[in-house]
DNA sequence: CAATCATTTCAATCCATTTTGAAAGGGTTG
DNA sequence: CAACCCTTTCAAAATGGATTGAAATGATTG
């Protein structure tokens, strides 16, 4: 059985990762990838993928290429060898890092930017509207504002959180939990 | 141009939301459903959401229930009218906290369960394996225990968030930022 | 610089999810 | 209870994204 469990735990983490990375809009192979990686701890090549993952060589390169892209693996190489191996960042926090500023740069910002300009574009259009329109226009703006403001509240959580620190967070967090209870 | 800005407003708010709810693992149409409904405020029936989203009464009917399923929405009824109609979560804060806890229940509790199972897999197998192996299998052990560290992490300060209320959380990091300038 | 090895690209294919539309189901009304 | 209205269901079709594999490109070596 010698490998086995190692094997076994390896798969059945990598499985979960590729799942919980489909449902978050990050491709299964792109998440087993990152998985692999991760819990390998070591640098493994596109061979070592293709044959743990079991898919193409053109699907492991193009899914290596997106990982570091994220900037969740690097690059590297094994004296001796010629091939390009790539090893992913060791912690937690780490990825959660990564992982959160790209998807503010993605997908944060862009929804921003909209509601900024459906905001404008109402306020520019108000002269023009009947009062009934008007109202109506005065709802909409309130409920924009309101998440404008619930993604500054989050951004400014994420900032503080980040700035602190995992260590220092874990122990804040820690004592806050024993208030809690 | 009169009803002109408030249709250019849904529409433009209604994309963009949908094409982020794509990019999060929900079906676009779902949350261009969820983003029509918040933005009008107003309760909307089937025939509505099917003429200004321009999708088919079934595909309606079937977003329409997961949008209710997730607790983002409500049925409602309309006096002097048969239909049933759909009314949301009228703030974002609210709205944060339905999805992330459904997020949870279907996204994070999985995961944790996984990494639970490595482990004990893992601290089962120890005594067969050899001291290389074991080495190995130590180092995965402290990987899943990091995430699974800050998994929990995570978890607290969700809940002081949530159970602190957005007022509250609002006005404190108001003062924080002030600080950190 | 020819040979070898590694990586990237991309058109074709595959697959999963989403969407459709028509039929079935349920309920209400005169 | 028949006619009507609304909702749900579901098999079939459409769509979009992921994957493949082979060819092109690039890099290293003797």
């Amino acid at each position: 059985m010698s490998d086995d469990a190692l094997q076994r735990t390896r798969n059945q983490f990598v499985r979960r990762w590729g799942e919980m990375g489909a449902t978050w809009g990050i491709s299964r192979t792109m998440a087993e990838i990152h998985a692999l990686l991760f819990i390998t701890g070591k640098p493994l090549c596109t061979d070592d993928v293709m044959q743990q993952l079991e898919v193409s060589r053109g699907n492991a390169s193009m899914n290596l290429r997106q990982v570091v892209n994220w900037g969740l693996a690097r690059r590297t190489h094994v004296r001796g060898d010629r091939k390009e191996y790539f090893i992913s960042d060791q912690s937690a926090w780490e990825m959660f890092e990564t992982i959160t500023r790209e998807r503010h740069r993605r997908e944060v910002e862009p929804i921003i930017e909209t509601i900024d300009d459906c905001r404008s574009d109402l306020a520019q259009a108000m002269d023009a509207l009947d009062s009934k329109q008007k109202a109506t226009a005065e709802e909409y703006d309130r409920r924009l504002k309101d998440i404008q403001d619930f993604i500054s509240a989050m951004n400014a959580l994420l900032n503080i959180v980040m700035s602190t620190g995992s260590k220092r967070i874990a122990k804040l967090l820690a004592a806050a939990g024993k208030f809690a209870q």
